[in-house]
DNA sequence: CGCCGAGTTGAACTGAATCAAGAAACGTGG
DNA sequence: CCACGTTTCTTGATTCAGTTCAACTCGGCG
């Protein structure tokens, strides 16, 4: 639980009282394997930490399923611009493994940073933090081979190689499962 | 100079008052062609909305330029995750005409965020904005084609492709100048 | 006039996709 | 606990989009 508050921390600091309103607005859910927890079509309003077990989001492209990003344990998963923007998601989210994820609602959390600054900045600070992460995530896309991409997710994140089967990472790697199981040999 | 405040009233919407404020905070500057804004290995203190001209953001990867972002009227333009993460740029910043920009520094913004919780709030939903246009980046990166990719920009955008070098445009589309040339035909 | 940057064209090469077939692992009901 | 079907993974042959390298054209401009 420590390391959920440390995301918030990292951002941007909390007073203890803040700490505590934030946790009060969260909410722990267990969730089945293969589960959907955001639909295509749908205005986001969850996003959701992973505690434990392994959640991914996804879409369909020429009827096959793009992964496009996938979570473990202490990171973020959602359908974030369709949860910031208030559009239909082009996205589905859904768990790998039994799962057990702190959940954040939309208007929970915009009631909360219209009330209390120091929870908006962290809000603020949060959403920075998202576009690091996608700007290096388009880095890592544009400038590596397959290959590449695979030592690099093998080497930072090996939870996930672990864990998610192979098609799956594939499509996140953006390259077919053919050509992955080949780079894995 | 309205189109600016388009911009905040889109992602926020702001009092007269508040919009003064943000005003008052901003500069117009104009930059001479060739001009560099932002280098490599600094902390970026500003990003700026284009007025006229043509600017872009690129950075070295095997002694090439990669170019990573192109902005034409209206359009922001800054090394956004140094900017917002504090952290040493990777990018340069560089006009490709004589421009006329509006200059936002970072101290300037922060501060006025940490006053005025409605333009605090402004901020942080242009981050969100900011979220958004990065995975749209990147799904049209993944999902079509170089030719594709070139007809999008083509219809979307058509005055980068009018007024940016063709070397340029092809490393945006994250081809070689000679596909790219092809591609046209 | 001749040079220089920007764009074009051609030929050979390559990383990855596609299509197709099998092998291995896995979990579910009997 | 075994047997069967499904899902996951591997392997091979072929094709294709895009790269690389090299030469060439074109339109300024000093």
């Amino acid at each position: 639980m420590k390391k959920l508050i440390e995301v918030f921390k990292i951002t941007g600091g909390l007073s203890l009282e803040n700490e505590k309103i934030l946790m009060s607005s969260i909410k722990k859910v267990s969730i089945k394997r293969k589960s959907i927890l955001q639909n295509e079509g749908k205005i986001s309003n969850k996003i959701f930490i992973v505690e434990e077990g392994i959640v991914r989001a996804f879409y369909h492209k020429d009827g096959k399923e793009i992964t496009y990003s996938i979570a473990t344990q202490n990171d973020f998963i959602g359908s974030m611009t369709s949860f910031f923007m208030r559009t239909p998601s082009n996205k589905i989210i859904e768990t790998l493994e039994d799962s057990v994820l702190w959940e954040f609602e939309y208007d929970k959390l915009e009631y909360m940073f219209n009330m209390n600054p120091e929870l908006a900045k962290a809000g603020r600070l949060f959403t920075n933090y998202g576009i690091a992460y996608m700007e290096q995530r388009f880095d890592n896309m544009m400038f590596y081979s397959a290959k590449e991409r695979y030592e690099i997710l093998l080497k930072s994140r090996p939870e996930v190689i672990q864990k998610a089967p192979l098609g799956i990472i594939a499509s996140y790697l953006g390259v077919t499962q053919e050509t992955l199981s080949r780079i894995r040999k």
